[in-house]
RNA sequence: GCCCGAGUAGCUCAGUCGGCAGAGCAGCUGUCUUGUAAACAGCAGGUCGCAGGUUCGAUUCCUGUCUCGGGCUCCA
């Protein structure tokens, strides 16, 4: 029989006897790559180790170092969680089951209504394991419509993903049901299924892993439900959720990233620092903030307003309501009426809480006539709007029904926009690195199909000019093709966290729409009048979202010129305490936040309970203090403490982190 | 809004197979405070989320409802 020849991803040639498979090059190649081997890539296509090669191909095989691998082991672990639920509840069916970032779900019909409780879970992840040690192959075949029918007889789910196949098959076209279905099946009107064990099949397109003694590193999550096809008029599913990795070490860094976000918790420690809460009697999303909470606020605020004013912003203030024929103007009634608060009637007119700030500052640039020397002309408020969320979609401090934004709307001549973008930009991310965060995700979005208003023309030069604002910056960003608003696109700006997670803060909106709709104009220097381009902007997006994602980047333990208190100062003991107290009013009149905390308990006690606060200095006082003048500086993070520093070198230190930020 | 799960003291949680509700921490009072992460003693604290129902009796069983958590969806 002739041999035949492949050519590897390093472009080298192969020769290898006729009939070959992946899994005979893998191990032809070496056995550490046989061993690491899950599925191939043969002329771009993911296939089963399994595959014969044939001459001429590019194959590239694919070990769990790559995202198709790690995605191929999470899918086949799927498999597995679903081959153990219908092995342990007799009667149950399956719906899908594929790979998802960090893991897998599978979807489950359980006879009766049954449910699955977090208990549960380990009973069947014993079961997995069970599945996993017995070695099980995956046997890949394939068969007709029909008789896939007759395989899955007893699986009403399955029978309709097969047959939704066979439609589309059959009407010649593959098209968006197909893309859905991607994961379970060819897509030539055939299926694939994948045998197991003599019991267990099921439909897949795959690839999958070899056999099951080749995954392991998975932990079941979670339990939710969700709808088949994600329609609330089709039945509601039990949804499985795992994590698995290619190493027990992966996954267990994974466990402990949980474990640590568990512990930055924004609400978790909104609680214990005393910062904010929600007041069951308020309702859902709306939020109270306390002293210490407060303090944060205040100097987050009051630093954006400082830089604002450097930029050429005007502060304005809006009030909270307004009728009716505003928001018709504005469009939100058609728009976004479902997000809206419910209308207010008063003295024989129609009142709405206000959900965006932008209609005000509408009527503020309306309010007299404008020149195009007057232009750009840079409003800012921290504005605060309501939303109705959705109950369910309400999360402590990151989405709100009552948030306040620190909004801004600029107008500009068409001319200016570009520039004008550019330098938001910078801006925007200037303001973001001066509160800890150096790591950006940024998308661009562009005119939604179907439901925009404007020229084409138009979004195209708005669409350029943030994308030139992006390449300006410096910022890599993705393209979120017809993401934008109706009204014009936008760029979002993420930033990571310090344990890699990404928060949604900034956006920046060009709109067409609004100039329109409240036929703003400005003379230009021909003595005609013209339309400003409006640029929408949030910049924290939302202060209660940015505090919240503060805290969690910081897991509470705030900068010392963030901090609600800097500084706590703690007499050894009772006759300290007049000492402490002139070091408070003496650091509180150098413009710091400092608390004595009197000595009715033992000093270690009270330095404990300080500490568990994560203030960035804890300060004690005893006779040589009193004596000379000095504090004992107990820093955050640091071994020990230092003893007699004279109080003015303390300040002096406090003031240099409060100017670094640090 | 929908699906799944959970609501017991300020917090973390135990418990009651339907019969006077518990711990630790926090709090309060007293004694004690003497130099860097938990002094000692005592006290107080709960309509067992709320409303109906079943029952001699409900925190426990049933129904509804509210809130929270995890998802879906959406977003600052």
């Amino acid at each position: 029989m002739a041999d035949i020849f492949v050519i590897l991803p390093d472009g080298s040639r192969r020769t290898l006897p006729a009939g070959a498979t992946a899994c005979d090059l893998a191990a032809d190649i070496g056995p550490g790559l046989a061993k690491a081997a899950l599925i191939a890539d043969i002329d771009g296509v993911a296939v089963d180790l399994s595959a014969p090669l044939a001459d001429g191909q590019q194959v590239s095989i694919i070990t769990a170092d790559s995202d198709a691998g790690l995605e191929t082991l999470r899918h086949s672990t799927a498999h597995v969680l679903a081959q153990a639920v219908l092995d342990m509840y007799p009667g149950a069916t399956y719906a899908i089951g594929p790979p998802i970032e960090h893991g897998f779900y599978y979807d489950f019909d359980l006879p009766g209504g049954a449910t699955i409780s977090d208990e549960d879970l380990a009973a069947i992840e014993a079961r997995m394991r069970e599945i996993i040690a017995a070695d099980q192959p995956f046997e890949r075949h394939e068969a007709s419509a029909a008789e896939g029918l007759e395989l899955f007889a007893a699986h009403p789910y399955k029978r309709e993903i097969i047959e939704t196949v066979a439609l589309a098959a059959d009407a010649g076209k593959g098209g968006q049901s197909a893309d859905e279905l991607a994961e379970e099946v060819v897509g030539d009107g055939r299926i694939s299924y994948y045998r197991n064990s003599d019991s267990f099949i099921d439909l897949c397109r795959g690839p999958h892993v070899p056999s099951t003694g080749r995954l392991g590193h998975f932990k079941l999550m979670s339990t939710a439900g969700a709808y088949w096809r994600r329609d609330a008029g089709r039945p509601s599913l039990q949804r499985v959720y795992g994590t698995a990795w290619a190493s027990r070490q992966d996954l267990a860094a994974h466990l402990h990233r949980l474990a640590e976000a568990e512990k930055r918790d924004h609400r978790r420690l909104a609680r214990e620092l005393d910062l904010v809460s929600w007041p069951a009697d308020l309702g859902p999303g709306l939020a109270v903030w306390h002293p210490k909470g407060a303090a944060v606020r205040r100097v987050i605020e009051d630093y954006s307003r400082r830089r604002h004013d450097e930029g050429g912003y005007e502060s304005v203030v809006t009030p909270h309501i307004a009728r009716s024929e505003l928001w018709e103007t504005s469009g939100h009634l058609d728009f976004y009426r479902e997000s809206m608060y419910p209308a207010m009637e008063l003295d024989g007119a129609t009142y709405y809480p206000k959900p965006m700030n932008c209609p005000f500052h509408m009527l503020i640039f309306k309010s007299r006539q404008r020149s195009y020397r007057d232009l750009p002309i840079r409003m800012f408020e921290l504005g605060t709007v309501y939303r109705y969320e959705l109950s369910g979609a309400v999360h402590g401090l990151m989405r709100s029904r009552g948030f306040t934004q620190d909004d801004s709307h600029i107008f500009t001549t068409r001319e200016q926009a570009p520039a004008e973008i550019a330098s938001l930009v910078a801006f925007v991310l200037s303001v973001l690195r001066a509160f800890g965060f150096d790591s950006f995700d940024a998308r661009l979005a562009t005119r939604p199909v179907g439901k925009s208003v404007g020229e084409d023309a138009e979004w195209e030069l708005a669409t350029e000019a943030l994308r030139d604002a992006l390449q300006a910056a410096g910022l890599d960003y993705e393209l979120d093709d017809g993401g934008g608003a109706f009204y014009g696109p936008k760029i979002d700006i993420d930033v990571q966290d310090a344990i890699g997670r990404s928060w949604q803060l900034s956006t920046i909106q060009v709109d067409f729409q609004l100039p329109e709709r409240f036929g703003l104009e400005y003379v230009g220097a021909d003595g005609k009048r013209h339309r400003p381009v409006i640029i929408h902007r949030a910049l924290m997006g939302s202060i209660e979202r940015f505090f919240g994602v503060l805290i969690e980047h910081y897991s509470g333990a705030f900068p010392a010129w963030l901090a609600p208190v800097q500084a706590a100062v703690l007499p050894v003991a009772a006759a300290h305490g007049d000492y402490a107290e002139e070091v408070a009013t003496h650091m509180r009149n150098e413009g710091f936040r400092t608390e004595v905390v009197e000595a009715q308990e033992p000093l270690g006690r009270r330095i404990r309970a300080t500490k568990l606060q994560k203030l960035p200095y804890v300060l004690v006082v005893g006779d040589d203090d009193v004596a000379h003048g000095t504090v004992g500086v107990n820093a955050r993070g640091s071994d020990g403490d230092e003893r007699g520093v004279p109080l003015e070198t303390f300040v002096s230190r406090l003031a240099a982190d409060v100017q670094a930020h640090r």
